[in-house]
DNA sequence: CATTCGTGGGT
DNA sequence: TACCCAAGAAT
């Protein structure tokens, strides 16, 4: 009888692991099917970046829906495709996801390339990206390393260099138990048994398929891997918007394509800063609404003054923009921020009428 | 290597 | 409540 390594034995024990319990989602060949198309992969792996699972359901059922191919993908209008991806955040990712469909069609003939080195040169693709989808749809090894694997390899490890230092010893992990045959398979799990079982607290070790070939669960508290740097405070900003109404419709603009929100429709609004700009865009009578919009960006909390006004046929509304119906704002795609300060006018009315 | 870039759900 | 975190990429 052959004796397996530690790094062997890791594999088969999660790949056994994951012919049983592996979780059904949208974007994966059902058991027993051909290979995923790559296309559903790569859609998958972009919307799945820094999102939920469940967050990205909905997402991608709408756009397979729309644009099934990736030929479909790369013939839409922009404002199309940025209005679909509205709610789903990382709007950089709705902008790549257009120009790596458009180099797909232009640069390669409408077929996803199938080796990692390729793929990594597409917008939007980086390292994780890249090795995911020349794993799971073309059954490429390649080392995939996600915040589940990281965690989980730092657990099966102790490692405890503190993140980001310790990824090019996590990474040299991944690469030692990940096997030649079935990476994609390998990389799922790992991705799997990271959501549902070695999870970032509370981990359920008395389940854990990986338990007899863990270091951390040998230690007084498994969780605490990975070990992660402090992270600094989050600053509060202020913000104004204005609601510009005429005949039934508000005046939208597009936000540059670099920076927050960026390529978005949005109210015109100030900047957001600990002192923002609040004169309004236009004379007009303007009514401000009592509880501005508080929400939370990764890297700031902002609380948006929302002010809002009827003005008449002379008005000049401000920048590029359109006049778009009230009555369809939810078909405007846009942002969550603004999609609430719309809300927010929409009740003040209500309440008023 | 550090910063920028959304949003919603879990604890 | 106030964090924490997520199938990261671009700069």
């Amino acid at each position: 009888m052959r004796v397996e390594g530690r790094e062997t034995k890791i594999a088969s024990d999660l790949l056994a692991f994951y012919d049983v319990h592996a979780r059904r989602l949208p974007w994966r060949a059902p058991p027993g099917a051909n290979a995923a198309d790559p296309y559903r992969v790569w859609l998958s792996e972009v919307m799945l970046q820094q999102t939920t699972v469940a967050a990205v359901g909905p997402y991608f059922a709408k756009f397979t829906e729309r644009w099934p191919t990736v030929g479909d993908l790369a013939a839409s209008e922009d404002a199309d495709l940025m209005a679909a991806w509205a709610g789903l955040g990382y709007y950089a990712r709705a902008r790549n996801l257009l120009a790596c469909a458009r180099a797909v069609v232009r640069d390669h003939g409408g077929v996803f390339p199938d080796t990692e080195e390729e793929l990594r040169a597409l917008p939007g693709v980086g390292a994780y990206t890249a090795a995911a989808v020349a794993a799971i749809a073309f059954g490429r090894r390649a080392v995939v390393v996600d915040a589940n694997v990281e965690r989980v390899v730092a657990r099966l490890f102790a490692i405890d260099t503190p993140l980001p230092a310790a990824r090019p010893d996590i990474r040299a992990a991944a690469d030692r138990i990940t096997p030649d045959a079935r990476a994609g398979d390998f990389a799922q799990a790992m991705m799997d048994l990271g959501a549902t079982i070695c999870t970032p607290r509370n981990p359920a070790c008395g389940i854990c398929p990986l338990r007899a070939d863990c270091a951390a669960v040998r230690t007084a508290d498994p969780a605490a891997y990975p070990v992660k740097a402090e992270k600094k405070a989050r600053p509060h900003r202020l913000g104004h918007g204005w609601w510009i109404e005429r005949d039934a419709h508000v005046w939208l603009v597009r936000r540059p394509d670099k920076g927050l929100l960026g390529g978005m429709r949005a109210l015109p609004s100030s900047d957001w800063s600990d002192a923002p700009d609040a004169t309004p865009p236009l004379a007009a009578r303007w009514t401000t609404i009592d509880a501005p919009v508080a929400h939370i960006f990764t890297h700031f909390s902002l609380a948006l003054s929302v002010h809002h006004a009827h003005v008449g046929a002379d008005v000049t509304p401000p920048g590029e923009g359109e006049w778009w119906p009230v009555a369809r704002i939810g078909e405007a795609g846009l942002p969550t921020l603004f999609a609430r300060a719309a809300e927010a006018v929409r009740k003040e009315r209500d309440a008023r009428d």
